[in-house]
DNA sequence: GATGAATGAGCTTTCATTCAT
DNA sequence: TATGAATGAAAGCTCATTCAT
């Protein structure tokens, strides 16, 4: 896991971390976003503790907030660059993807996501503590950031649907990506509660298969 | 708001609320409940504080501890008078319900969703806290009879129309509950983050229209 | 257990105890000593809790401040009757005591004590509390009168034995009985430590005959 | 007073203090200590507040805790070094006692005591509570660490005395042992009742002979 | 006279933040 | 620059005491 160094100098000119932050090797702020990662996946933000996340970093608490002044700005941190992290899965799997028929594009999307959620343990569990914890105003920003990304690619799948008339036209776009969304976040949730995604990802699979073939051909009988 | 004097018994045989409180007079009990739910609608579970919540409720934190033993038996009071309100609110519902065509049911059954959350802000909040912040262990075995009673209506909707030829036979029963459910909790989501649900009712309404059209015909074009 | 009348109208004097405590009924009042003694043998003056004592006497914890006033009142009741209760069994001791020679008597009167120990628990594990507790400034002046009171009598069976030629006239009279309250009180302490009085009376017993030995024809070979 | 760099260390290892604490200067370990030693000499550890120890000592009730983590670990730390400094005036005091009766190293013995006694106050008062506050569990394992290196001692004078047939053969080592600990630790308790171990010095030498007396010739006229 | 609800001072403990080294 | 010792505000909780009923 390397951080993007031109993400890290743009939140410096943010004043989210300082240039003695940046000017560490990359490995150490590998380190440090490792181990805040980790720690925020458990622990609510209020709960979680400076003392361990240095420890777990190798480094001295001073220094954790020498570089982001605040608790608070780590945790910004973080989420910027856990959403870079997803902005550069989202980028790949675009440009990986390559069916022809919606309903094969909106499943391979949903299953795309399943396998990234299963890869990044830490980042499914910081991205669920994102969406669903509200608390900290913070969540809201990089929140929505994340939601925009969505559904701007769903809005992509969704307009070309409509354009060469697979999809409905007498539904608004937006509420077609919005139901995908829903259906995609409700599956993210149910993974956060089973044991591990990989042990229920063939329940998962299944549940995604039943979604899109009710979704698209309708449940009227 | 008045607080079930039957529950508030049976809260004291499973020990969760002490005696003292159960004599308080219905106006205290509600006043508690209530300073007690937009504390806990606002911030997690570790960082609600008795303090704020005695001070709301114009009483002191002494007292607080003398009702409920520990912030843990406060925590479990409200949410489980939280849970007999919304039995309440879904058995009502149904008694009154009268829709035929399964798609209707569904609607209604969203719609009048949209009008409970909009009649008790707090309690919605904290619906949301219960819902998406899985970090207290308490949180878990309420939310998930939460969770429970929900998904009971809806596979009672689901499996008439399946029974009545409304609904395909080919899906399972359980995967449209869930996709019923997703919907639902999304809506619920949304919700949450407009402004007010009154305001932005309109615009609910709508969507949840579309949703509507949209599972029931499929988005096929 | 009877608590002794004029005991009550004495303490009520010295404002220990209020009129509202004397008037109650001899049963009510040894249940209020006797679950009191009871706490205050298990846990420290401080961490007494008058919660606890006025639930094992079953009465309100309201009544209790108004029979003594002050925490540290029904502490000094306490004691207070413990005492006379010491006071009694001296007394009785004496009373039916009939042997001659000195070094009979020394031995009896620790037999003696080792046996109203093993009656009473309560009682010994708070004299006990008292004896070697010296953090509130009430125990000293109880604990002076029970040391006096043993002293006395001690000096009782000294001088007489000074008297017939049994005991060393070179030694001062106080020298030997604080001798002899010493080693009593080291049994008393050792008793306290072993797990039940009545378990380790056999040892107890021997360590009495040797002590006895040990003192009163010297150590020396 | 200096403590003792090796005990720290060992404390640090067995998890008593920390390394924070560990680092601290010799002067600041002695205010720390002297500061507990004093407060616990005063009041029982359940009373004994941090907050009056942070105030002596001179530094914040945050330091405290973070040099022993739990109010437990600051009274391990003080029995301890209580342990250690007594154990290290035994050693002293048998590394430098020449006497050759049994008789006189017992006297001896005593003495030495008092001396200790007098030359540290608090430490004095703390043994006592130690010795006679069996409340907490942890006394307990530290007192009998005390009492066994006190009685390990006196057996050491007791069977050389048997050996070199100056105290009788017929009673029990351990019995004689026992009643030499009995006299001293009155000898102790008593020195604790009076207002300043000196300036009783006088009264409590004279009975100490008296009991030396006493105890070795025998009572018996 | 009896009750127990109400209170608030006190406790230990956590932890982000400051700052001297 | 890196460190971690020092701090103090805030937390949950206990409990003697007050006082209205």
């Amino acid at each position: 896991m390397v951080i993007d160094e031109n993400l890290v100098v743009e939140l410096e000119r943010r004043g989210i971390v300082t240039a003695t932050f940046r000017k560490l090797s990359p490995a150490k702020k590998a380190a440090v976003y490792g181990a805040a990662l980790s720690e925020l996946a458990q622990a609510v933000f209020e709960k979680a503790s400076l003392d361990r996340i240095a420890g777990a970093a190798g480094i001295s608490k001073g220094s954790l907030i020498q570089y982001f002044r605040h608790k608070e700005g780590l945790f910004q941190f973080v989420a910027e660059v856990y959403l870079s992290e997803y902005r550069v899965f989202l980028e790949d799997y675009f440009a990986r993807e390559n069916a022809v028929r919606s309903i094969d594009r909106i499943r391979q999307f949903i299953l795309g996501h399943l396998e990234y959620w299963e890869k990044g343990r830490g980042q499914f569990r910081f991205h669920l503590k994102l969406a669903y914890e509200n608390d900290s105003g913070l969540t809201k920003a990089i929140l929505s950031k994340i939601r925009e990304m969505r559904l701007e690619y769903l809005k992509t799948i969704v307009r070309r649907g409509v354009e060469t008339g697979q999809i409905r036209k007498d539904l608004e776009d937006s509420s077609v990506v919005l139901m995908l969304d829903g259906l995609l976040s409700y599956l993210e949730r149910l993974a956060g509660e089973l044991p591990t995604v990989s042990r229920s990802r063939q329940y998962l699979e299944n549940l995604t298969d039943e979604f899109a073939s009710g979704i698209w051909d309708g449940l009227k009988a």
